[in-house]
RNA sequence: UUCCGGUGCUUAUUAGAG
């Protein structure tokens, strides 16, 4: 049974999630319970896929079976359900704990703030940082860089920097995830140089641990200003010198690439995928075929296809969604709908996006009701609509010269708790 | 405490200005 345990352990950490549930779900039938190291990854694992109430249940049937949980237990169903923004049960199971006399620790802390941050709940992820030290249980970096990275993900610069004056003063040290988080940030801000400036401080002129993350982030920024030569140079003379690009290090390469409209010298770095011990991905297939969908160039989308069949590799939400913002283009909205009930079927999530691709696509040729009809049956899955769907009907009521229903849908988005940008 | 938990990077959507 030792090796068991240890076999659950190895499925889960080679991603074998489903074979891990398979072996675990047998020595249950035989009334055999593995040891809570191995109940807790298994906790974990179903939680980080979104099954929270599968968790659940199974962690009350395990107690039944005489399982007593720990903290890690717990916390793994408390990141379950914040993770899927389910806040009652989140709270509830965070309470039921320290009930039963198990208190949180400051992951389980940290993991909740995260979550509240991504759900835009930032008073109550605010409230939960101020507590903890009453609770015992003080912020610790990684905290610390969960709500850096929060409020530099919003844009929320001058309070990033007074955040991490507070917390110099509190003796942390900002690390290379406080800087990614930072120069990632302001990135996508749109402050190109600050970050690149950052960056080349942190990398260049300190004596701080540079790992490959924070350089992944230092191409990007110099790609966005245009410098991918200049990326591709560094990156191979910093190879003979021992350093290991990552899959997203070409990735980043090849957007930049794709941007300047250089997709053969794009194809080329795409090439060299197979030679090194990096190999494409669904991402790297998605830059490719989105730039060949911009261009309306539908050898390259065979091309990509071809390619993506030989390698192994599905289509996904985003290269469908691609695809049919290439049909929008091309004049062909319905095949743009055939493809959005194609994705559906196969068991895709359209996302927002996808969506907003769907009614753009719609509404750009002239079919602004049949768009209006769709954007009230997917209304309200997920997070759709947010502002930039009710923009794209706004625009099109506008071309229509129908202010009537300009003021209708303005009158809605705000129903919706939605601004106009 | 050689087996369990938390932080940073890459891909898809609208308008205007240039």
């Amino acid at each position: 049974s030792p090796d068991v345990n240890g076999m659950i352990i190895k499925l889960i950490r080679g991603g074998r999630i489903c074979q891990a549930y398979e072996v675990f779900s047998i020595l249950l039938g035989k009334n055999f319970i593995p040891n809570i190291f191995t109940c807790n990854s298994i906790l974990f694992s179903l939680c980080k896929s979104g099954q929270s109430y599968v968790t659940l249940s199974l962690f009350y049937s395990l107690r039944k079976k005489g399982f007593s949980p720990n903290v890690y237990s717990y916390t793994a169903i408390v990141l379950g359900f914040s993770k899927e923004g389910l806040w009652k049960e989140a709270y509830c199971v965070l309470k039921q704990m320290q009930d039963e006399g198990c208190m949180p620790t400051v992951v389980t802390y940290t993991i909740v703030i995260k979550f509240l941050c991504i759900y835009n709940k930032f008073r109550e992820a605010f409230d939960i940082f101020k507590a903890m030290d009453k609770k015992g249980c003080p912020p610790d970096l990684v905290t610390c860089n969960v709500v850096l990275h929060a409020l530099c993900y919003h844009g929320s610069f001058t309070e990033a920097y007074n955040f991490i004056q507070v917390m110099q003063e509190k003796g942390f040290i900002p690390d290379q995830f406080s800087y990614s988080a930072l120069a990632s940030g302001l990135l996508k801000a749109g402050f190109v140089n600050k970050s690149t400036d950052l960056l080349s401080q942190v990398i260049f002129e300190g004596n701080n641990t540079v790992d490959v993350v924070t350089l992944n982030v230092y191409f990007h920024s110099l790609c966005c200003n245009g410098k991918v030569k200049k990326v591709q140079g560094m990156i191979k003379s910093m190879m003979e010198k021992g350093f290991v690009p990552t899959t997203i290090t070409y990735n980043t390469i090849l957007k930049g690439l794709c941007k300047e409209a250089n997709t053969d010298e794009a194809l080329l770095v795409f090439d060299k995928f197979s030679h090194g011990g990096n190999e494409a991905d669904v991402v790297s297939f998605n830059t490719i075929l989105s730039a060949a969908c911009k261009q309306g160039n539908s050898s390259l989308i065979r091309r990509v296809f071809t390619r993506m069949g030989i390698e192994g590799i599905k289509l996904d939400t985003i290269g469908i969604t691609c695809l049919m913002q290439y049909y929008g283009k091309i004049g062909k909205p319905q095949e743009c709908y055939t493809l959005f009930k194609y994705m559906i079927l196969h068991g895709h999530i359209p996302s927002t996006i996808t969506y907003n691709v769907l009614l753009d696509s719609l509404c750009k040729n002239g079919f602004l009701a049949c768009a209006y009809r769709i954007f009230h049956e997917f209304k309200n899955m997920g997070n759709f609509p947010d502002t930039t769907s009710y923009n794209i009907l706004i625009n099109a009521s506008i071309s229509k010269s129908d202010y009537f229903f300009t003021k209708h849908l303005l009158t809605d988005m705000y129903r919706q708790g939605l601004q106009p940008d």
